[in-house]
DNA sequence: AATGATAGGGTTATCGATAACCCTAAATGT
DNA sequence: ACATTTAGGGTTATCGATAACCCTATCATT
C-alpha cells in the first residue's frame, strides 16, 4: 500500500507537506500542490483511514443498528439513514441485530471497539437498556430509533403508534366491528405497549369493553403460532376483525387465516400497522397505518450529527412522526 | 478512552503484557492473567480497532456492496453474508449503491481508505469494470455476485440466468402463448443479456420466431414507462404473455396493465425472475422463477474468507446457484 | 541597511496496539 | 557446583497520519 511518505519522497516533500495538501491545511505553493497532486495520482494513493482516525480521534462512520433487514420498514429507514449520511459526509456501518439481544450486544462492542463518531439505533426491546447505557457510559452519542427504551433520556425518532393504532381501531369499529382483536408485538417493545394503549382507548372510548381473550402478544417477527390463533378463534365469541401490531404478524395471521379456509376480508377483517411496500404496490390489499420511515432514518442521522458536532441544545429531543391511514380492502363493513 | 496503558499501570504490568492477555500470546502467568483481566473489566476496557488494524495490516472487517437494498433479492443475500460473515469472526461494511455508478465509485474508495479485507461485490453493471479494477490494483480480494462484469476473472457467485428465463418462457410456451414479450432490464448488465439469451431459446427451440417488438430493455430499478408499454401493447399483433426480467419490473407492469383495464392473468400472463418474499407468503400470486438469495450471500462470503486466508485454490472459481420455477396463479392457458 | 513580517515548508511527538527481541531469576541437568 | 533452560515479563520500534511548533529565505518597511 502506498502511503504518505512513498508521495513525499516522490514528489521531494516532507510527509507534513503532503498531508496538507490532502487537507488542505497550512500554506503550501501552489507549484508544489500541483506536484504533490500528480504524484497522488500517479501512485494511486488512498489515505489510510485508520491511521487517521487514531490521530484524530474521530472516523466519520456513524452506525446504523436495525433490527430486521428484511422488513421493508426498516430497509426504507436505512436508505434514508444512508442518503443522509452521505450527504454529511459520514460513512455508515449497518448492523442487524435480528430482534436478539445477543447479537445487539456483539453489535455494540463491535461499534465500540471501531470508535464510531456516533449511533443510531433500533433497540430489539426494554432490554437494550444496558446496551444503550455502555453506548453513554463510553461517551458514543446515539439517536433511537421508533422504539423508546424505558430508563433513557436521550434523542428519539418514533412513530405515534397510540394514535395509529387508535386510527385503526375507530375505523374498524365505524366499520360495525365489536369484537376485535389484537395480535401485538412482545410487550416488551415500547411500540407494542402503545399499539395496545391505543387499541384499548379507541375501545373505551365507543363503549366497547376490552376482553383480555381478544389480545395476543407474540413477536414482531415471528407470525406462526397456530395454537394461539386457534383458541382466538374458537371462543363462544369469536372476533370479527383483527388489528395485527406489525406487517409480518398481519402476513402472518392471514395466512393462518386462510389455511383454515377463512377469507379476508369476507369473514374477517384485518388491518396492521406498517405498510408492505412491494407487496402494497402489486396488489394493493392491506388496510394500513403508514409510517414515513425514510423520513425517520433521514432525520434520526440529522439528529445524530447535531449532537455529534454540538450544534443541538443538551435536551434531549424526542421527534414523533405521524402515520397514515391507508385505507385499502382487508376489512369491511360487518355482515356485508 | 481507556486504552491499554491505564490498564497496565492500574494493574502494574507494562502494556505489552496487557496485550499479550488480551491477545493470549506469550508468556503470561495465571495470577497476572487474572488481575490484568479484572483490570479491563473493571475500566471496562474496549480495544481501540483501529490501533489494532493499523500495526496488524488487516481489519476484521468485509464490505458488502449491493444494488438496491429495498429489493428482497438482496436483503436476503446480506442475511446470509452477515450470518455467514458472523461465523468467521468478520465484521460487515454494507453499502448500497442504488444501481449508480457514482455512489459505487464513492464505495469503493471508502473501501479502500478503510482498509478491509475483502468485499463481496454485487456490481451495477458492466461499468463496474474499473472499480473492479482498482479494488485489484490495491490487491483488495474481492467475490463477485450475481453479475459477471466481462473483463474481471474472479470467484464469482451467480444464479442460472439463461436457464432459469428457459425455464419460465418455456412454461408459457407450454401454456399456450406464442406472442411473449420480455420486459429486461438494462443490457449492460449480463443477467439481462443472459435472460435475453434464455427468453431466444426458448423461442428458438420451440420454432416461434422472435420479434424484437416485443423485447424491451429498461432497468431493473424503474418499473413506469408507459410510453413503451404502450407501443408493445397497442401492437397489430400484441402479445399475450410478458416475461418481467425482475421482481420489480413485473410489479410495475403488473400496475401499469392494470392501470388500463388489462387484467392479470386473465388478460395477460404475466412471469417474472426472482420472488417477492413478504408479498408472496400474503398473497402467492406470481409465478416465478425464484434465486436462492440467502444462499449466495453466504456462499459468498465462504469464498471470500478462503480467499483471503489463501485456503483457496489460485483459479477463479464460478459457482452458479439454480433458480426454483414456482407456480402459482398469474399466468394461465391462453384464451381460457 | 537593519528589522520585522511572511510565505513555504520541515521536525518531532503522538494516537493505541503489537512484533521482535531482550532481560532476569528460578528451575533443571549432569 | 556450574552451565543451561525456561518461565515470566519488559523495551523499543513500528504501523500511517496529523498537530504543534520550528526554521529559513525573501520581501516589505522605515
Amino acid at each position: 500500500m502506498v502511503t504518505i511518505y512513498d508521495i513525499a519522497k516522490k514528489a521531494n516533500v516532507s510527509a507534513m507537506t503532503v498531508s496538507k495538501v490532502i487537507n488542505n491545511t497550512g500554506r503550501i505553493s501552489e507549484q508544489t500542490r500541483k506536484r504533490v497532486k500528480k504524484v497522488m495520482e500517479e501512485l494511486n494513493y488512498i489515505p489510510n483511514s485508520n491511521a487517521r482516525s487514531l490521530v484524530l480521534q474521530q472516523t466519520q462512520i456513524l452506525s446504523l443498528l436495525i433490527t430486521d433487514i428484511t422488513n421493508p420498514f426498516y430497509t426504507s429507514l436505512a436508505r434514508g439513514a444512508e442518503d443522509s449520511a452521505k450527504k454529511l459526509g459520514y460513512r455508515l456501518l449497518f448492523g442487524n441485530s435480528d430482534e436478539d439481544y445477543n447479537k445487539e450486544q456483539d453489535y455494540v462492542d463491535m461499534i465500540l471497539s471501531t470508535r464510531v463518531d456516533g449511533v443510531l439505533f433500533a433497540p430489539a426491546g426494554d432490554h437494550s437498556l444496558k446496551h444503550l447505557e455502555k453506548l453513554r457510559a463510553h461517551n458514543i452519542p446515539f439517536v433511537i430509533m421508533d422504539r423508546a427504551v424505558p430508563g433513557i433520556d436521550s434523542d428519539i425518532v418514533s412513530g405515534d403508534s397510540k394514535q395509529g393504532a387508535r386510527n385503526l381501531v375507530d375505523y374498524l369499529i365505524n366499520l360495525g366491528h365489536r369484537r376485535i382483536a389484537l395480535v401485538n408485538g412482545s410487550l416488551d417493545v415500547s411500540t407494542a405497549r402503545l399499539r395496545y394503549e391505543g387499541y384499548a382507548e379507541a375501545l373505551r372510548l365507543h363503549g366497547i369493553e376490552l376482553d383480555d381473550e381478544l389480545v395476543l402478544h407474540k413477536s414482531y417477527r415471528e407470525y406462526n403460532d397456530e395454537d394461539q390463533l386457534s383458541r382466538l378463534l374458537e371462543q363462544p365469541s369469536p372476533p370479527t376483525a383483527i388489528f395485527a401490531a406489525n406487517n409480518f404478524l398481519a402476513v402472518g395471521v392471514i395466512n393462518a387465516l386462510r389455511k383454515r379456509g377463512i377469507r379476508v376480508p369476507e369473514d374477517m377483517s384485518v388491518v396492521c400497522f406498517d405498510d408492505l411496500d412491494l407487496s402494497s404496490a402489486l396488489d394493493p390489499f392491506l388496510t394500513v397505518a403508514a409510517q414515513p420511515a425514510y423520513q425517520f432514518g433521514a432525520m434520526g442521522i440529522q439528529l445524530l450529527v447535531e449532537r455529534i458536532q454540538g450544534s443541538a441544545l443538551p435536551e434531549a429531543r424526542k421527534v414523533i412522526l405521524p402515520s397514515e391511514l391507508i385505507i385499502r380492502s382487508s376489512a369491511k363493513t360487518i355482515g356485508s
